[in-house]
DNA sequence: GTACTCACG
DNA sequence: GACGTACGTGAGTACG
């Protein structure tokens, strides 16, 4: 009988489920084999749940699951941005995709899905169909996008909230009727799905619209009788935009499906599918209550653990081997390839010949799949290493030859199956890159700590090892030595680089192991998947990109200083009467505080004067010296540390400076740049920004330079909700020179210099953990006139110290902090006496600010790769809240909309702040122009 | 190896 | 009542 009157349809939204389930429970494994299955289980249990809620008379008689497939459909080819901000799919959930269909037809359900349109599309095609077949529909979903279809015998059924949707549920939703859902969407546009709409519109607006107009149509042929100018206007500009978002968010209820109504009939699950999935899936309560469900025995599910028992206990419990598995021969190779392809995941380290990846050669791998069971394939060692006088370029024996090797291992490590598990895997990814090697998925294990344990401890593998699983790892002293008879690692004798390099193999498994549940617990998960393991390969890129730098520029710059410097030592030492090492501070002290007799003196904690900056510009009206050796450190800084050292790390191959940043290295989510640190080339001084013109654009290429403006006290702002402060952003206005009015009943128009930098320097204040002796420090004025501006702040915007001290008490009650994108920071010594409890005070409140900062540009990173991939255009450098791009000359205004775009928006749609992001932008032949 | 100083956001 | 502080970094130099 074909489907009609009396029949009840009911449509799964699948990928909705998936990814509630996903979100909504701990990132189970199963017990075999580690595969991730946390989702497939949730997506099972809310399967059978509406199975067994659905039995009765209003049963369904007719049901599909459906589902989304691919991540790109032709709502994309209408409009390129759709869903253009959705986050990536965390690597654990990809390989329990497919497993959900297994599960979907295991329950003997209909599967559907369909190349090219999205889940919404099958539904509503099925929904409108069954509703002209005369038959009710029931759309299990809370997706507000399908309530246009709401009407007629269809309803909604929000399964999480068990709450049924009907027309009433739409209408107080949208404010019109189903049918018109769809023209208030378009309108208000949708920051989650990217649909643009009208700017400044919103749901109670549009609906208000369409009640009055009564179609979307209509109110675009009839703008002129809007009311209200603005509202008319942004109608009137936006138009295209509008109709665009309308043909966004129909949905296609006229899809070529090749199956009918008919082909849905309910069948009952069997039994034998059904609990083989589950049993395979190795879901024990799942099964027990599916079997009683069916009235059938549960089947048992044997333990096949590896070792018969837990890995997170094995990974403390294990002895650490006093030898592990010397791989010489490509049999053995083949071997572990094979155990790891079958395990799923595996570690690995690599041992090269130099801290710096762009130079270092591969000396040799190891794999470790099982605590205590791990091996080291050398592949660059050399003969008679050690004794340096034997030393031979030949290889040493028991290696299998390197080609070969690669040939064998680079599968693995590219295989999408397998998760590859590193300590620091930036380094090894990039090593293995130049081989042609791109290592994928990867866990890392250093990243790991740092997303949990930012503030408590390093995250390098000896402080892990040591803290974590009660073992100290050999050192690598022993093997290369130190100083200046370091050896590389390819000297280092086979039989020793065995046991240290497997050993790392083994620490970083059993490291996962302890960490990989702790993840969820710490309820980090999220800033693990989206802010911290897909920076490793957009920053292995920038990094191997490098950024030109011009030799000749630096070394006549040098040339220029060394002069400087010359000429102004002569001068320090006539004036000092006496000849002395100006670089040293406590030879400079004894000069100014003993011999000249000048006032103050503070003394360090060592017994040594101070000559800080600070002290020498309060001398600087007492005597000439100072000031000239205030000048000469500042040319001699400027030699030493830029157009001198900046030469010796451009690299010979490329030409180019190679920075490397570490992701995990500062507390608060900010990257740390080194070797060298190119996140604090001078700016401030002219003289110093000159060093920024040697940082140039190749031939027919220019640098452009894309900065947050204001991005810290945005974000303050917005979490602190100062309303003030808010609008201010909104309008555009010069946030200092507003402070400065606020405070000091100055009108904008008669604000000076003068009073604007006392605002800012409080404004500055306020993100660090505002103090008396701080503010009055820095502005060089007394402490009770600071104390009183800082009163007057807080009288002037209440909301600021009340986010202060709700930060802090937070800290003291949870032990630590976090940014608006759940980034964890913690406060160990929040709860100190003495001197110290004001620092962790003020760092505690600092961290969410600077952090929030940190997360937002670390994830317009993420996304500006897929952004640009058009565009002749490479992301080179980050400098906190700025991104260096080079682009082919002619492309530049597009790399600058574009990357905006991506930096503006890059908040959302995790967090939608209340003030908006601005992005100033700049280019040019060097770095000093593009700034 | 530690202390001091100074470059950046 | 005194203490000692702006937040977050990395690198070069002196000095023991």
């Amino acid at each position: 009988m074909s489907f009609g009157k009396g029949h009840h349809l009911h449509l799964v939204d699948g990928s909705a489920f998936i990814f509630r389930a996903y979100h909504a429970l701990p990132p189970l494994t199963r017990k075999s084999d580690g595969l991730p299955v946390g989702a497939v289980s949730g997506f099972v249990n809310m399967i059978w749940k509406m199975i067994e809620d659905n039995k009765g008379p209003d049963a369904p008689t007719h049901a599909a699951v459906v589902f989304d497939k691919g991540s790109h459909t032709f709502r994309n080819d209408m409009y390129d941005k759709y869903k253009a901000n959705r986050d990536e799919m965390p690597e654990d959930l990809r390989p329990q995709i497919p497993l959900t269909r297994e599960a979907t037809r295991a329950f003997n359900l209909a599967c559907l899905e369909q190349e090219g349109f999205e889940a919404d599309d099958i539904i509503a095609t099925l929904a409108c169909r069954a509703r002209e077949a005369g038959g009710r529909v029931t759309i299990i979903s809370s997706d507000k996008d399908l309530m246009q279809l709401v009407g007629g015998g269809v309803e909604m059924y929000d399964a999480m909230k068990n709450a049924r949707i009907d027309a009433d549920g739409v209408r107080d939703k949208f404010g019109v009727d189903p049918e018109r859902v769809v023209d208030v969407q378009a309108l208000a546009g949708d920051s989650v799905d990217n649909i643009p709409g009208a700017p400044g519109i919103g749901i109670k607006t549009a609906a208000l619209l369409i009640n009055e107009f009564g179609t979307l149509e209509d109110l675009l042929a009839r703008t002129d009788e809007v009311p209200q100018p603005k509202r008319r206007q942004t109608l009137i500009d936006n138009a295209d935009q509008i109709r665009l978002s309308k043909r966004l968010v129909q949905l296609d209820c006229d899809m070529d499906l090749d199956y009918d109504l008919d082909s849905l009939e309910v069948k009952e699950p069997i039994a034998d599918d059904l609990l083989g999935f589950l049993t395979d899936m190795e879901f024990r309560t799942i099964v027990k209550r599916v079997s009683d469900g069916l009235g059938v025995d549960a089947p048992v599910i044997t333990d096949t653990t590896p070792q018969g028992s837990d890995p997170v206990d094995d990974a403390k419990q294990v002895a650490f081997p006093d030898a592990y598995d010397w791989v010489k021969v490509t049999d053995t190779l083949k071997d572990w390839i094979a155990r790891a392809h079958a395990r799923g995941y595996v570690a690995v380290d690599t041992e090269t010949t130099s801290l710096n990846e762009m130079q270092a050669l591969l000396v040799g791998v190891s794999l470790c799949i099982d605590p205590g069971e791990a091996c080291y394939i050398p592949l660059g060692h050399k003969e008679n290493a050690e004794a340096d006088l034997f030393a031979t370029d030949a290889l040493a024996e028991g290696q299998i030859p390197f080609d070969e090797a690669m040939a064998l291992l680079k599968p693995l490590l590219e295989d999408p199956s397998v998760m590859k598990i590193l300590q620091n895997a930036k380094y090894d990814c990039k090593v293995l890159a130049r081989l042609g090697v791109q290592v994928a998925p990867v866990d890392d294990t250093m990243l790991m700590s740092y997303a949990m344990n930012a503030g408590l401890h390093g995250h390098g593998m000896d402080t892990l090892s040591e803290r974590y699983l009660g073992h100290a790892p050999i050192p690598i002293k022993e093997l290369i030595g130190s100083g200046k008879s370091q050896i590389t690692f390819d000297k280092v004798n086979v039989e020793k680089a065995v046991k240290y390099a497997a050993e790392d193999a083994d620490i970083t498994l059993r490291l996962w192991h302890l960490f990989k549940p702790q993840l969820h617990r710490s309820k980090v998960t999220t800033v693990y998947e989206t802010l911290e393991r897909p920076l490793i390969p957009v920053l292995a890129r920038m990094e191997m990109a490098g950024v030109q730098v011009d030799r000749d520029v630096l070394s006549r710059m040098s040339g220029a200083f060394a002069q400087k410097m010359a000429g102004l030592e002569d001068e320090i030492r006539e004036l000092a009467g006496a000849d002395f090492k100006v670089s040293s501070p406590k030879q400079l002290g004894e000069i100014l505080f003993d011999k000249l007799g000048l006032p103050g003196g503070k003394k360090t904690k060592t017994g040594a004067y101070q000559t800080g900056a600070d002290i020498l510009e309060d001398l600087a009206t007492e005597h000439e010296l100072p000031g000239l050796i205030l000048d000469w450190r500042q040319v001699s800084k400027l030699k030493s540390t830029y157009t001198d050292a900046l030469q010796d790390h451009i690299d010979l191959e490329t030409g180019r400076v190679h920075t490397s940043y570490s992701i995990a290295g500062a507390n608060t989510g900010r990257l740390a740049s080194t070797d060298p640190n190119l996140q604090n080339i001078p700016i401030r001084t002219e003289e110093g920004r000159r060093i920024r013109e040697a940082f140039v654009a190749p031939q027919g290429r220019t640098l452009v330079a894309l900065d947050y403006s204001q991005i810290e006290l945005r974000i303050l702002a917005h979490i602190a909700g100062i309303d003030e402060l808010k609008q201010a952003f909104k309008d555009g206005q010069d946030i200092h020179a507003l402070t400065a009015s606020e405070m000091f009943d100055v009108p904008l128009d008669e604000m000076t210099p003068e009073i604007r930098r006392k605002a800012k320097a409080i404004n500055f204040g306020v993100i660090y953990g505002i103090s008396g002796f701080g503010l009055a420090r820095n502005l060089r004025i007394p402490r009770d006139e600071a104390q009183g501006f800082i009163d007057r702040y807080f009288e002037r915007f209440p909301g600021i110290r009340a986010y202060m001290d709700e930060t802090v008490k937070f800290a003291k009650d949870h032990g630590f902090v976090q940014t608006l994108f759940g980034r964890r920071i913690n406060t160990p010594d929040i709860n100190a006496k003495g001197p110290g409890a004001g620092f962790a005070k003020r760092a505690a409140i600092n961290a969410p600010i600077q952090g929030t900062a940190a997360d937002v540009i670390r994830r317009a990173m993420i996304r500006m790769e897929d952004a640009i991939a058009d565009l002749p255009a490479t992301m080179l450098l980050q400098v906190h809240d700025e991104l260096l791009f080079e682009v082919d000359e002619g492309s530049e205004d597009a790399l600058i909309a574009a990357a905006r775009e991506v930096m503006e928006g890059a908040s959302l749609p995790a967090v939608h702040l209340s003030v908006p992001l601005e992005v100033d932008a700049g280019q040019g032949a060097n770095w000093a122009q593009a700034h």
